[in-house]
DNA sequence: ATGAAAGCGCTAACAA
DNA sequence: TTGTTAGCGCTTTCAT
């Protein structure tokens, strides 16, 4: 391959490098002349910076890492084109890798940000992440580690996350505002805190309002259907899904029963606000955005790249969308 | 920031540079003794190389570009998860950007393509790309572009797309298979040649059948929601949705109206099979899989670079996937 | 206003 | 088996 390069242009020239370099950067002890002579020339062969060789030289990648546990999911993807956007705005690349939720794959992710000598690394974990160790060994070279939606659970890291209790209670408050006698609430992965937190939140309140309640943990959309054929013959008047996922697989069922919403049954769910839309009427839900997740931590990263000390624990705030479903 | 360099590990080993990288390589000249002695080292002091200055020496950046229209895109992140995933087992990287549509941010993400040396850019261009000289320009410079899903109309570059007119075909033979008289059949953006050709493809052969049809091309969900609305008093006995969006809207419309499917109305969708799937009964869908598209891309681009100068120009085979819809 | 030279961290040809 | 050296393409200090 023949790039042109520095070297190349001076060669052209008859300048020196330095000049060559100082020209296309602009730089004022140039001549107009000089300028414009090496500008057009470098335009005329594409003329473009070996990153290599900036970043290596100027020892600073003005790359982040992201690491997801699937691109195949809404919510992530959310976040990503937010945060791709928002480094994009900064002139930052974003070096963007997948676990699978392979804890091995996770390493070897982490690996290759290192690697890449990352500004610093957006991650969200995997449920068999035990050893977080990685990560923090980036920190402690001064890559800055900001945590989202799947955090570890400890004090001493950065993390943003959707509100957990916040919108459990948002959605119990609801259902006991409207009067419902009999709740089937599904959840999802019983090993995440995240899990544990809503469906404390949520049974407690429908505990303190004598609201009877159903729960179940679902591992995806068909089991959850399978949990809602298994329970809706026993006339539940509200169904809590806390997922996108559940929220497909309950639809599912209450579609194939015929069940009219929100007048034989209402449904309540947390979502991106995807999904709760494509149905009629569209689903009463509790919004996380991915869009204001990944704008928060971008601002976290970049609040901590520029010295701040201070460990970010935020939490996306809850929002109400009132759809027609109860 | 205190990087463990070879020069830092030569320094403490008292071993030379090159020995120390070779014995990290482990390069068969390397005594077994030192080898064992350098690996303990670096995993001591977390050496990890630095890949500007190995992709600079070695003037490869085992690196591809990706360029989506958008990453908030169900079918686009199918196609980058199988990339991902591809990539990953070949020890190549992805750069990930997004033109959001926009020809001016194509063009800068482009140019940060070439800036990484990137080996190959898979790219998937905007509806206003009307100058495709950049993209051509990288092809010059021995990087090769494999052209995905929305690809430019000239016979010179590497296509891989979803069946275009197959996919209409098999809907519209479908329609006809299952005596409909009256279709409403709604289109994407009738700027993309997929778009014309579906269109045309469908169209003729309701046309042999002697099929009414009613056309209309749709900008997003919401505007497919609208002709829906329009058009379902003409009382169509089949709609056909060119596009996932295009489904989701139609399917509002008719659950507001509650029009029973298949029996009031029968529907069927080109899909990539994430939406079909939500409803009751399933809606009959032609497959459009991102994920055998991403995989056959970077076939195409491992082909391309290990030589050959065959132009591909590769079509996903459309699969009818049978839901209850129609 | 321009040039020479050093060096970022690494690999590889050549020397010892 | 190990070391020396040159150089990838760039930025930047120091000299001119």
């Amino acid at each position: 391959m023949i790039t042109t390069t520095l070297k190349k242009l001076s060669e052209i020239s008859g300048l020196s490098i330095s000049t060559v370099s100082r020209a296309l950067k602009n730089h004022p002890d140039i001549s107009e002349k000089t300028k414009l002579l090496v500008t057009e020339l470098a335009s005329m062969l594409d003329y473009e910076p070996n990153i290599n060789a900036v970043h290596l030289r100027t020892r600073d990648s003005r790359l982040f890492g992201v690491i997801v546990p699937s691109l195949s999911n809404c919510f992530y993807n959310s976040v990503i084109a937010s945060l791709e956007e928002e480094a994009r705005k900064n002139d930052y690349s974003l070096i963007i890798l997948q676990s699978v939720d392979d804890p091995d794959i996770e390493a070897a992710n982490i690996k290759l940000c290192r690697q890449n000598r990352v500004n610093g690394l957006f991650a969200s974990i995997t449920p068999e992440t035990i050893n977080i160790e990685p990560f923090l060994k980036l920190a402690e070279i001064d890559i800055p580690v900001i945590f989202f939606d799947r955090v570890p659970d400890r004090s001493d890291c950065h993390k943003i996350c959707v509100a957990d209790i916040d919108s459990a209670t948002i959605a119990a408050n609801l259902i006991a505002e409207n009067s419902k006698k009999k709740v089937l609430a599904i959840f999802g992965n019983s090993k995440f805190l995240i899990t544990k937190k809503r469906y404390q939140a949520f049974t407690s309140i429908l505990h303190q309002y004598n609201i009877e309640c159903i729960t179940a943990y679902a591992t995806d959309g068909t089991h959850a259907r399978q949990i809602a054929n298994d329970y809706l013959p026993e006339k539940p008047d509200v169904v809590f899904c806390m997922t996108d996922e559940i929220l497909a697989g309950v639809m599912r069922a209450t579609q194939k029963r015929k069940l009219k919403i929100p007048d034989d049954i209402a449904v309540i769910t947390i979502s991106n606000g995807f999904l709760p839309t494509l149905y009629y009427p569209q689903i009463t839900y509790i919004e996380t955005s991915g869009e204001k997740l990944g704008k928060l931590a971008f601002e976290s990263m970049m609040s901590t790249l520029s010295g701040s000390t201070f460990i970010h624990d935020k939490i996306i705030e809850s929002v109400l969308v009132r759809g027609g479903s109860i």
